[in-house]
This record gives structure tokens, sequence and C-alpha cells, in this order.
DNA sequence: TATTTTAATCGAAACGTTTTAATTTATTTT
DNA sequence: AAAATAAATTAAAACGTTTCGATTAAAATA
């Protein structure tokens, strides 16, 4: 069969511990022994066994990355990048990341994942909104785990954050200082932590330049109390517009909205950014490719993987660490659906 | 620590190897004997540590699932769709599936999935066009394998395909059958031989209802050698429309690129589905939500997930069975875009 | 009844690592 | 030169299973 660390051993004429000792970078062992054991096993291509390495570690080596099944599969493609930049940092320890989904209706006896029903991972990273029971049990149980671009009130986890507050405000600024003054917002449920934010700095932006008054957000803002979507965000703008046909800038509270926010005035006969200016939030790769290409506060995603897998790791290997937050910064990038209104 | 097979077996008073026999429902055992430990294990709530007895076995446990990391982070959600059906499979017989990306530079000395390298898997998935030279790399090392919406011609491995001629061909049908006569086509490149299948339904379902003359293809058809996207689909209809104003339906190649067809036609002042009739193929979410909604093509694509997991469990417990290939059968599902022409 | 077959159970080896504690060898200090 | 310390190596135990072959008990056959 395939070569063991009997085999190493034996051909470098050592015992087997003196090798998972050069293997592990642990305790001492003579420089020559070292370069000539690394030798042999690079010529005889040595791989050690995971599934006996675990065993004896005691370690499994896996880490859990859990999803709301919508976000996966329907019209968010935010997480599935914010895996991916897991998966590329944790080949650095040689960890793997398994993936899977619940649903909403999560009873933690039923529906637990399996890699958490027989402990096969060493930890989770939870994306996005999630059970709170999940998160209960994960709690309870005392299993490392990272919230990723969500919070719970009141508690201190582990957490991902985006700066949303800060980007949505250097956003509804621009738009501000591009001349527009009668910006609306177009959102979906905020039961989402992040758009609530995002809606904060919205506020705070205009409140900084004297544009919001009594009336303003019941008349500018249009949030509908469900999961966003491109029908969101156009019907939304559809009905903003008839109300209030001043209106000259919309920031949404993500693309996906933003590009039915985009369909929606473009069928109400206006011209973007003309008589429009749009901007959204996330930069996912549709946004790129719209017409016009939308403009939109960019979200670091596979940075937020790789920080999420960091800080994850750390947990797992120094279990009393304090909870910690970190906050992953966004740019706003300009594309064409947010012109100056009125050049100079 | 956690319960463990000897805790088990001490507490009903017999022997490790007869409650390892229960549990893998192997040789004999009293069933007076099996209730009681099937109890115990019950009442201890004990999970047999996976990586002892993947140690024990020789198994992993694990398959691959690998695609081109474009599929997985750009526009496409067809093939997460294909990993969670996989997953959901996976979950009777406690397989992971463990998903990573490979990008188009494809060296297996160096880009070599990790679970490949350590050998950490028991099989893999291939889904979508993936670099010839993994598959070479998989058929030389014997790994069992099998080839997901994607085929290499001239060789015979295992494959999960989708019945793209025949959806092609119905849906083109259907268009006509509803006084459709000017008909065209809009797709991607032809590297991918599902979409050069979809090519071939729609070149023959013209023909048999006597439609094709000799310049028919070259006046309607749009496609450009770049992946599909509605960026693609937007710029062919509107190519296509601006020579041939009578196109009065379009055939897809993906719904990607309808999506993209259908802002081009509104985008040329022409209503969908009175002035042009649209039908895409593959049925992803967005399909549901464009405005008017897509008539498609509906591929089940979590059955496909599901029908790859089996065949490639089978290979995997019979590795000298011959290589096969399971077609998928597809249905067209009518929404608004392809809605009759004239009503009688 | 003696023998063979079948059913039920178990002891022990095997899977390939890591790790602890012991041992040997080399180096430094007195 | 002896004693103490540090460096290098190793034997053996441990991790938690599965499985092979042996053993015993019960049932079927001669």
């Amino acid at each position: 069969m395939a070569t063991t660390i009997k085999d190493i051993a034996r051909k470098a004429g050592v015992s087997i511990s003196t090798v998972s000792l050069v293997l592990n970078h642990k305790g001492y062992v003579a420089d020559e022994t070292r370069e000539k054991i690394l030798s042999i096993i690079k010529e005889m291509d040595y791989k050690p066994l995971h599934s006996a390495r675990k065993l004896a570690t005691q370690k499994t080596g896996n880490m859990g990355y859990i999803l709301w099944e919508g976000h996966f599969s329907e019209v968010e493609m935010f997480y599935s990048q914010v895996f991916l930049g897991m998966e590329y940092a944790a080949r650095k320890n040689d960890y793997y990341i398994l993936l899977t989904t619940v649903n909403d209706h999560f009873d933690p006896r039923q529906d637990l994942p399996r890699f958490l029903k027989y402990n096969d991972v060493d930890g989770v990273a939870l994306a996005g909104r999630v059970p709170l029971d999940l998160i209960h049990y994960l709690d309870k149980h005392a299993i490392p785990f990272v919230l990723v671009d969500y919070e719970v009130p009141g508690k201190n986890y582990n957490t991902i954050k985006i700066d949303n507050y800060n980007g949505a405000f250097r956003a509804v600024e621009f738009l501000i200082e591009q001349g527009r003054r009668h910006i609306s917002f177009v959102g979906g449920t905020f039961i989402h932590p992040s758009i609530k934010e995002r809606y904060r700095g919205y506020k705070d932006a205009l409140e900084k330049h004297g544009l919001l008054n009594n009336s303003y957000l019941e008349a500018y803002s249009y949030c509908e109390n469900v999961e966003t979507s491109r029908a969101i965000g156009e019907k939304g703008i559809k009905k903003l517009l008839k109300s209030r046909p001043e209106i000259d800038g919309v920031f949404c509270c993500n693309d996906t909205t933003a590009l039915g926010v985009l369909s929606g005035i473009q069928s109400m006969g206006k011209t973007i950014p003309e008589d429009v200016a749009v901007i959204g939030f996330d930069d996912i790769p549709p946004a790129e490719f719209s017409s016009p290409k939308l403009s939109t506060v960019s979200v670091p995603k596979l940075d937020i993987g790789k920080e999420a897998y960091k800080l994850l790791y750390e947990q797992i290997y120094n279990p009393n660490i304090m909870p910690q937050t970190r906050i992953i910064s966004v740019d706003l990038v300009i594309r064409e659906s947010s012109q100056t209104k009125n050049k100079p």
C-alpha cells in the first residue's frame, strides 16, 4: 500500500518517533537527521494518513460552514465567496471546510448538521442569519464558533463584521457631494443587523448634510419585511418614484436589491445616472455586468472568509481566549450608475 | 471524554467486537443482545469516532466535488445546487462532500486539490467543464470519479448527463406550436458539450417543422466564444434584432443568457411575450423572479447531485464495474415569457 | 448418541499516527 | 575528572475502531 511513517523510519535508520518529530516541528532533532528524513519523505512521496493523525491528536481537522439554505441556493452568491475565502485560508493548516445548509424550521434535536452530531468538526463558521437555536446549541456545548456578518443583540460572540455603517455613510455622502438632494433608501427586512446598520449610515449621512427633516425617512424609504431580492428593489423604487418623482438618488441595502432598482427606474422611463443615481452594497459579480454598471460599496468577501478562518482557528487552539469582534472595512467603487448629476 | 465503544461494551456486558458487529450490521448476534446494545447506545448517546473508524476501514468517508472557480463564484448557481443535491444524498451513508475549485491554469503537480494530494477522498465528482489534465490524473491514479454535465469526446467515463437535446427540441417545438416563425438562438461558447447539444436540438426542431433554410442559422443565431453571461445575452439579441426585426422567438442556451436577452429585448422597446417569446434552459432561481417570469427548460439540479452521489458510491465500492452514463430528463416549464402569440 | 453445522460471542491484532517518559549521547560547568 | 545540564533519540502506550480467527454453545444431521 501507500508508504507509511514506518517505511520512512526504516529507510532513514531512525525510529518513527524521530520522523514524527520532524513532521510536526517539535522537540530536538539534529539538523543532519532532519535533512535526511526530509529528503527521504520527498523521495518516497510520503503523506501522513490524516485519519491516523486525527485519531492520535483528537482533532478532526475539519471546520463546518453553515448557512441558511436560501442564501446558498437562491439569489445570494455573497456567502459562497466567503466560503471560498475560508477554503483558501484553510489550505495553510490542512483544514477542510465542510459546507452545509440549515433551513428556517430548525430543531436542534432533529436538524443538527451531521458534522455536529458526530463531532466531526473542531469548530464552525456561521454565515449570515442562522437560527438562534443553533447558536445556543454551539454555545451550550462549548463548540468554538464564529459569526460571519451577523450578530446576536446583547451577546458577545466571536464575530466578523462588515463595516456597514461607514460604507453606507460614505456612499450616501458621495451622492450628496455629486449634487443629489432627494436620496431614497430601498431595502428588505431589518432582521438582518447588517441592513439595519446600513440604514443607520444612510440616515446619519443625510442628517450631517442637513437633508433630514421630519417626514423625510417616511417619504423616501421603502423597506419590506422579507428577504431582499430583485423583485423587492423593482417594486420599491416604482412605488417611491410614483409618489416622489423628484427622487434623484437611491442607496440600496444591497446589490441584489439595487439590480431590481435599476430595472424599476428604467421601466418608468427615467435614465440612470442622469435622472437618478444608484448605489448598492456588497459588490456581487453581476454588479459589474448590469447596465449601467452598478456603483456599489465593495465588500472583500474572500478576506472575510480568511478572517473567519483565522479567528476560528485561534479559538480552537486557545479555547479560553475572550470572544472577539473583527471589523472588515469596505470600499466605495464608482462605476456608471452614480455619475455626477451636474458637471460644474 | 466522550463515550466510546468500550463504555458501551462494558455496560452491556459484552465484548467490543459484539458492539461493533451490531453497529455495522454484520455477522451473527442474538436479537436480545442487539436490542440491549442498541438501547444502551441510545441511552449513552454514543457516536462512533469517525477518525478511528476510518483508520480501521481504510476509507476516508469523504468525496470531493470539484468545479471551475468561475462556475462557483461568478454567475452560475447551477452547480451549487448540484452540490447541495450530493450533500443531501451523502447524508444517508455518512459521507462528507469536500468542495473545492480549480482554475484554468491547472497543473497536476501544483494545483491538485489537497484532498487528492493527501488521499483524503474515496472518489470525486467533477462538475461542469474542468481541466482535462485533472481528469487524466484521476484516470491514471485509478481514483473513482464521475463527470457531471460534461463529457470527454471519445472517452467512456462515468457520467451524469442532462437530456439537453430533447429539452431544447421540445422548447423550440413549443415556440413553433405557439405560432412563432422566426426563432433565434443566443448562446455562448460551444466548448461545453451541453450547449452544443442544445443548439442541435434547436436546429432539429426547426428542421422538423420546415423552418430551416440555407441561411437561417447564420442569420438567426448569435454565439460568442466566451462563457455565457447576461451581458452576452443582451448584446446578442440586440444585434440580432437590429438586422432581423421579424424575430418573434428566442431560444437561449441557458437562463443566465436568457435574462440578458430579456433586458435586451425590452431596451429595444419590444414587449415580451407579445412581440418576442423567450425560453431559457436550466431553471435557475432568478428565472422565477424576472419580469416577465422566464419560461425555461427545468433541470432537476438536486436530482443530478443525488445521482452523481449514487453513481460515485457504486464506483467506490465496486471498482471493477463498467463506466456508466445516466441521463437526467428535463421538463419544459411555461411561465410568462412565452405566452401564445395569436390566440385563435 | 456421536458428529457435524450453525449461531453467538470474544480475544487479539491491525490500522498509522502522536506523545510521554525514559534512555543515551554530547556538552558544559564545577 | 566528576557532576550537572542539554541535546538527540527511542520504546512503548495511547487514540477508538474493525475484522480475522478462535472458541463456545446450541441446533441439526447422521
